[in-house]
DNA sequence: CCGTATCCATTCCGATACTG
DNA sequence: CAGTATCGGAATGGATACGG
């Protein structure tokens, strides 16, 4: 039977997945923070097959996370460049990136980290924190109805 | 041919992914913050057939962001809790719920919404912050590599 | 260099029926 | 209530070959 869709689902979070809750989304999204916009440079990073790159280009250009762009270079291909809506998307990768070094890794240290860019701080990563500068904890929050 | 593992890969995020990278995963663990425990609540809530949760539950249990327990109402059956790594996985919801909510609403607003409990703020959203307390965006940080 | 097209294996997921 | 067993369909992902 067919794979149920979350789209129209009421919670923020299944939407979410939805669209890019597939291994290699975010992992693109990623690459294309830290700067890589073509094909090739896609599929060497990552390691992907090239038929699924093209597929998962193809779904996040329709999207709207990634657009299209002639080549910066004057080249004759095409690159790929985040919208808004896929920048946005940097809040997802950095606490993902947080759970992933705090839970993941026993003993092996990652080869990166992730630093303010304004104030170089050498803090393993910058840290979520909620508006009083406090880690951000689910004691921290409630479930509330609007209407 | 057999899907690529991620485990050891050195991205945290990559590595974040393989174990939570899923439809269901983060779902469930949405579900046990807001208080789910036991298999047919989850099993209802998330309309997930029976067999899959089963399978999904024993991963969480089996990556040690779930732990089994004996029932706090006496009954016979198991309730499932959540590890202190699981409840660090928070802050992924909160990023995956705000981009949703900002994205993936066109007209049609969510029907819940997280406020600070400490400050009750009517905000839409409790929102993810740098430590300086602007919204942390691509521009702020920079990839540096360590020794 | 940038894809597209096939082919194939694996995995995922849903429905249903069944057990204690 | 809390699973397990089985089935089939769909989606995913990898390898490779091919074309603009």
């Amino acid at each position: 039977m067919k794979r149920k869709s979350l789209e129209g689902n009421a919670c923020p979070v299944a939407r979410s997945l939805d669209v890019i809750g597939d291994c290699w989304s975010l992992l693109i999204v990623r690459s294309a923070i830290t700067g890589t916009r073509r094909f090739t440079q896609f599929q060497t990073e990552l390691g992907i097959a090239k038929n699924i790159l093209t597929i998962r280009l193809k779904a996040l250009v329709a999207h709207n996370i990634l657009v299209p762009a002639a080549a910066s270079d004057g080249s004759a291909y095409k690159e790929y460049v985040l919208t808004r809506k896929g920048k946005d998307l940097f809040p997802v990768l950095v606490a993902l990136r947080q759970w992933g070094e705090v839970h993941l890794f026993e003993g092996s240290a990652p080869g990166l980290r992730l630093v303010e860019k304004k104030t170089g701080h050498l803090v393993p990563l910058t840290r979520i924190r909620s508006s009083e500068g406090r880690a951000l904890r689910p004691e921290d929050t409630q479930l509330m109805k609007i209407k």
